[in-house]
DNA sequence: ATAAATTTGCAAATGACTTGCAAAAATGCC
DNA sequence: GGCATTTTTGCAAGTCATTTGCAAATTTAT
């Protein structure tokens, strides 16, 4: 682990939310290239300690988020995102792994991932 | 409808599944320039005849795809996605309307889009 | 048809992300 | 620790889907 994985690894953990790229570049404690932050990115996703996904906000553009998965235990988690003020709402763990099993089946393909999110204006955007 | 607007949402209409720009831009069917076509295929959108999602596959990298969206009636469909030969396979319509409502009851925000997808590799290419 | 409004093609720009390469840091071994 | 080997980093340039300005062409309104 060098120092710029571990500062990464680190604000992963720490974020509530899932973070793009640029957001983690702008940020102070992780005093890096950019294509540091992208290559680290995507070590740690290969390596199981994150997962991420596109999403795409009029006002920030296409961009990649991130956020952290502790490893083995426990699944991920699927999200809200408020295109008024960008914070993520954490809908909870995901609920589908049965729903997939049953794809599979019905259909005979396996799946490597799956992708799902919601976007709409928050509680307090919508007041 | 200009011309080029009609031929794309032919072309639309008759694909079977999701289709990228890219992919639209190499159809003989659309002698258009790259910008109308991504002109067109927003205003589409917006006009609800056609809905898209963003994806990112190995091989072609990240790109938006489109479908066509009968204007009022049912409902968009959600899709598998082949890694392997590229293939999209059709999960059938929407079934989340009600948990969409329900999560709007419980945590107050509106939801204006979901977007779900998966990803693997598909029966034929499993063997 | 004629004028006004919208759309198109072209070429250049944008922005997220990637890559080649030489210098710097991490790792393995004594 | 010290030294050789492997991996990672910073920098700068590149890539690629998508966007944009503008003048010409097409569509729409009258
Ligand atoms: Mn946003
Ligand atoms: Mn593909
Ligand atoms: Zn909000
Ligand atoms: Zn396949």
């Amino acid at each position: 682990m060098t120092k710029a994985r571990k500062a990464l690894l680190e604000l992963l953990k720490e974020s509530k939310e899932p973070v793009s790229a640029s957001m983690l570049s702008g940020d102070p404690a992780l005093p890096f290239d950019q294509a540091t932050i992208y290559r680290n990115l995507h070590y740690l996703e290969e390596q199981g300690f994150a997962e991420s996904f596109i999403l795409h906000c009029t006002e920030h553009g296409t961009e990649r988020y991130y956020s952290y998965l502790s490893r083995g235990e426990g699944v991920h988690h699927h999200w809200f995102h408020c295109e008024k003020c960008h914070k993520f709402i954490d809908l909870g763990g995901c609920a589908y792994q049965e729903q997939m099993k049953e794809w599979e089946q019905k259909y005979g393909f396996i799946i490597t991932e799956h992708t799902f999110f919601l976007t709409g204006i928050c509680a307090s955007c919508k007041s």
